[in-house]
DNA sequence: AATACTGCTTAAGTCTCTATTAAGGATATG
DNA sequence: CATATCCTTAATAGAGACTTAAGCAGTATT
């Protein structure tokens, strides 16, 4: 996953950021408002943990103008206000989770995972897809009864299509949620990818394969094996 | 919107009840977890407000029930527990949210409001035409309850005539959206593409034709089928 | 009915995109 | 430091889609 990191506190913003990578998760960290707006026009994040002290403005006004720029991306605010007033603004300007600091790891990386769910439509932190079941906490795999053994990008790859199943994911899309900066979208490196993961499904499934190419599109995951 | 109170409080639910009422919402009280998820099963509830102590089982065990059953409905936690431990568990079982008791009655509804919307974020453009029904955002077609398989032209093609369906469209038409620059409007290339997407969709409405030919000006997509 | 024009269908060639393999580099682990 | 694992790049073979062209079928006009 792709995550912004909106904090003008460089100690905050790092650990943050660390319990993010601990997760596999890549982040970008803007200092202000405007720096802040001009990454999320560009990028396509994931989710953007916001916090509300900014130096050029407050984060409910940033939510508020997010959500009327059309900008659906999942937003968790953090701030140091415990204050029901605050929960209460923030929430009604477009945030989809209010968290006080300080705050524990497991409980910033639990309500990330609630809201990034929710927001593709899942409620639960299991994703099926015929025989594979993707569990977004423990990061695992299962193939019916088996345990499937990822590498991290394989893994972060099937997470992407499980999270949007259904629908056809092009490859920028899945540079961009793995590395961030698209800086060679030639790259077959996505190819590579999807090939050892059907490999290591296959031979789960008996050769059953759920990952289908999109000739000139990308890939999709469905329920129903191709073949 | 329908909500589901489920606490065995009584004097808990009725404040709940009344701020939901005082925002225009509908609501049922239960007690218990096994009356609760009757009515889960039988209702189409938009959220439900979760209580964590039941007298006959805990809400994180019941909301994971929920979500093993398939069941979407969005889930509040509320509870007089305020732990880490606690939070995390509760988004961990499903659950979209978690409010410590007690709660300021706007916080409540913030909430509430919030995990709906997120719930029914689901902005998916459908187009239905006969049995043909074209998903643009997905860039799906099915045609009845089996999916359409077609190349990016194909599909293109489909989707033009389907987002003016009832217009005819002429060729050129195609031809510039298609293509853009219009270099030369002889080709008969639409003419080969029409060709295959008839033969694809009769090959699953058994032999019915909904794309009509208006001989000299175009094609067009209509809701009843030819000949 | 004959003609001319438009649309339909098929087949073959070309081109683009994808799959797969192997090898070298990077990173982590003992 | 050595080893193993993972990531990345590059090359090649292969599959699929796009396009063209040609012949047939249908429709309007004379």
């Amino acid at each position: 996953m792709n995550i912004l990191i909106v904090e003008d506190d460089n100690l905050i913003a790092d650990s943050i950021a660390m319990a993010l990578e601990d997760e596999g998760h890549i982040y970008q960290i803007t200092n202000t408002a405007e720096d802040s707006m001009n990454a999320i026009r560009e990028n396509n994040y994931d989710a953007v943990i916001l916090d509300i002290n900014l130096p050029d403005g407050d984060g409910f006004q940033f939510a508020k103008t997010m959500r009327q720029s059309k900008i659906d991306t999942s937003v968790l605010v953090v701030s140091g206000r415990a204050s029901v007033t605050d929960k209460v603004v923030a929430l009604r300007s477009g945030a989809d989770g209010y968290l006080t600091k300080p705050f524990d790891r497991q409980e910033l990386i639990a309500n990330l995972t609630a809201i990034i769910r929710r927001a593709h439509g899942h409620s639960d932190r299991k994703i099926v897809t015929g025989p594979i079941m993707v569990d977004l906490t423990k990061h695992e795999v299962m193939v019916g009864n088996k345990r499937l053994n990822l590498t991290s990008k394989e893994y972060h790859i099937l997470e992407l299509l499980s999270i949007r199943k259904g629908s056809t994911l092009g490859k920028a899309h899945f540079l961009s949620h793995l590395y961030g900066g698209i800086d060679e979208p030639e790259s077959k490196i996505i190819d590579v990818f999807i090939c050892k993961l059907r490999r290591k499904i296959c031979a789960l499934t008996g050769g059953e394969n759920y990952i289908h190419t999109v000739w000139g599109q990308g890939y999709v995951l469905r329920d129903h094996a191709s073949g």
